[in-house]
RNA sequence: GGCUGGAUGGCAGAGUGGUCAUGCAGCGGACUGCAACUCCGUGUACGCCGGUUCGAUUCCGACUCCAGCCUCCA
């Protein structure tokens, strides 16, 4: 039975659809002013993995995440670039596809962008008027009245009397109260605006989730997910402004993903101490990265390091090296029952605890190396069952040799400069000359290849 | 200050009221011409102080420390 935690509860529970079989779920995306950076691949790759699995179990997803395609930082940045702002959302969003096509994450059902849907947030910013839980202020802005709504704070156990005593913001002066949000914003001279009842301008950050998650999944749906930084304020507004301009609730479950630091600080772009995607996948593979962000719980936190990279790719090589060693597996066939695939399923019910299932398999993993070694009729049929499981996270799709060998780099050596060296150190092994084999075996680490005698001659992969 | 989490062996990281997490690294052995890979074996781990219990790392309470949010940030 599948648990999920539920940043409402602060607790794991039983995890119950709105209609049976289907999961209606929406993921709050990318500002796209800037590259991704490892923080954004943490929510891309763990709500990636969730997908995969619940759709593995048979459930039918319905995977949404928005695009944040206008917004103040965009507005500037574009500017300091001296482009136009839908330049540079596009060059943004087609980046942002690129990294996470390399991370094997799929893309989501639909990816609604803010500016395709001006018609949805001004009819929400409406209502809310209509009921009194919105004003336009003299400023020209709408603001949503925070003390209207009695549940507000419901998500993050905050008191509204200790939001309005801690207020660090300057208080706008059009704002009733000193805790009311922008619903619409509008123009200043030269801005990209669209036309309101209040004038050109633009919606508020808050608002384009409230209003793309009705139009895309309905007025109440099953899992909202995000990031770290958003339960406070942007879910808890969403909260505010869906069930005050629908009149029921908003969502069921509600997940928040943990922070990516470096040292022991979240990283983050006012920290400015991150590394894009970009960055990171220079230096290391793909499927490293994502390893490395599977191998902790989604909700704790984790630390960014080379060490932690370094061990990711350690551990896959473990799990390439048993596949590669357990042969073509085009035309295997053959089960092997059903206890890791329970174990595994174990871990990922319980609110998709990775770590736990990983370990199931590298336990498959260290038999299958076994049944290798002892030239045993399951070895094929374990590796298929440790691909498959594995795929359900979207890992070990890869040709093993693929992985293994990677790709020559600037100058390096190439395969088959490679294969024409372990040629010729079989020859001087043959012949009994070792120094000049081990001589050629200690110019290929030198480069990076490791070799690996096995009974069917030499194979070899880079470090 | 308020609200959330967290503190596990050399490192990373799960979990549990009393027998094994798992991975990396280390050590011993097998395999190998020697290695690498693989296999076998190998570790007085659970922040601190009390309490409950036959027994607590696991439950309860206090304490210390750390992180996230409380401001745009995934």
């Amino acid at each position: 039975m599948l648990h999920i935690y539920n940043t409402l509860t602060n607790s794991k529970t039983v995890f119950t659809p709105i209609e049976p079989g289907k999961i209606r779920m929406y993921v709050c995306g990318v500002t796209v002013y800037d590259y991704c950076h490892i923080g954004h691949a943490r929510v891309m790759v763990s709500f990636d993995l969730i997908t995969r699995y619940l759709r593995a179990r048979g459930w039918d997803v319905d995977y949404v995440r928005n695009i944040t395609d206008v917004d103040d930082k965009i507005i500037r940045r574009a500017a300091e670039n001296d482009e136009q702002v839908d330049q540079l959302t596009e060059r943004m969003i087609a980046a942002m596809h690129e990294d996470e096509d390399r991370l094997f994450v799929l893309r989501p059902d639909q990816e609604p962008r803010a500016t395709a849907h001006m018609g949805d947030i001004i009819d929400m910013v409406q209502s809310l008027v209509e009921k009194g839980y919105a004003y336009p202020a003299s400023n020209g802005d709408v603001y949503y009245r925070v003390e209207r709504f009695a549940n507000y704070g419901r998500l993050t156990n905050k008191v509204i009397e200790d939001l309005r005593s801690g207020a660090r913001v300057e208080v706008e002066e059009a704002k009733e109260s000193p805790l009311d949000f922008v619903l619409w914003k509008a123009a200043k001279p030269g801005e990209v605006s669209w036309d309101s009842p209040w004038g050109k301008g633009r919606p508020g950050w808050h608002i384009e989730c409230s209003a793309m998650s009705k139009c895309c999944l309905g007025e109440t749906f099953d899992i909202h997910g995000g990031g770290p930084d958003l339960p406070f304020p942007h879910h808890e507004n969403e909260i505010a402004q869906s069930e005050a301009a629908n009149g029921c609730t908003y969502v069921h479950y509600w997940m928040h993903a943990g922070p990516v630091r470096m040292g022991t600080e979240k990283m983050s772009k006012s920290l400015g101490n991150f590394f894009t995607i970009r960055d990171v996948l220079e230096h290391y593979d793909a499927e490293v990265v994502r390893y490395f962000l599977s191998s902790v719980h989604y909700r704790s936190y984790i630390d960014y390091s080379e060490d932690g990279l370094k061990e990711a790719r350690s551990a896959l090589e473990r799990f390439y090296q048993a596949l590669q060693a357990a042969g073509d597996l085009s035309t295997a066939e053959g089960s092997v029952g059903s206890e890791y695939e329970e174990r595994f399923f174990a871990a990922m019910d319980d609110d998709f605890n990775t770590p736990r299932a990983l370990a199931v398999l590298f336990e498959l993993a260290s038999e299958l190396n076994k049944a290798v070694r002892e030239q045993l009729p399951i070895a094929k049929p374990l590796a298929l069952e440790l691909k498959r499981l594995a795929g359900m996270i979207g890992l070990l799709q890869q040709d093993p040799d693929a992985f293994l060998k990677g790709e020559a780099a600037e100058g390096e050596l190439d395969a088959e400069a490679i294969e024409s060296l372990i040629d010729k150190r079989n020859q001087a092994r043959k012949d009994r000359n070792f120094a000049e084999a081990d001589r050629i075996r200690d110019e290929l680490l030198e480069q990076g290849i490791v070799l690996k005698d096995g009974r069917e001659g030499t194979n070899w992969y880079r470090e």
